[in-house]
DNA sequence: GCCAACGTTGGC
DNA sequence: GCCAACGTTGGC
């Protein structure tokens, strides 16, 4: 069981337009980055994603999971690209910021900090557990 | 608004 | 295949 992150900038895609997909969930499109779309292809469904906004908030405001494995993406005019599609699962009761994970001992060496333009990444369990309970959630 | 980091493109 | 130039992302 994997966990990753997924970046969005709130002005194009917040937290509150996932939530009000309910069920349906969203496609993750727009990925045109290899790194990232290798990530998008190993997500396997059911898997858990932080739901990251950057930009102005730059803060893990809460947690969404895989609804469909990769596919094509269908925003893509050319090339070969993926995405899957995600559900909203739980917001943050707390939102962890980027200074709260920099802050963090155990988390100096996420993704988020150490690649920071990665807009899908990679997360450890350790690293989910311990932003969980800073989020206020209870961890699973 | 600026700049650093990173990725991509194109000339050689 | 190398590397300089350029564009984009994202933090500050």
């Amino acid at each position: 069981m994997a966990f990753w992150l997924l970046k969005t900038e709130p002005e194009t895609w917040s937290w509150e337009s996932q939530v009000k997909r309910g069920a349906k969930g969203e496609p993750w499109s727009g990925v045109r980055n290899y790194q990232a779309r290798l990530n998008l292809r190993a997500m396997k469904k059911g898997e858990r994603a932080f739901f990251y906004h950057s930009g102005e908030a730059r803060a893990v405001v809460g947690i969404v999971e895989v609804a469909k494995e990769a596919y094509p993406d269908h925003s893509a005019e050319k090339g070969d690209w993926s995405m899957v599609d995600v559900v909203a699962v739980e917001p943050f009761r707390i939102p962890v910021t980027l200074a709260d994970v920099k802050a963090a001992a155990m988390l100096c060496e996420m993704v988020l900090v150490k690649n920071t333009r990665l807009s899908v990444q990679p997360v450890t369990d350790a690293e989910w557990k311990l932003v969980c309970k800073m989020g206020g959630l209870k961890t699973k």
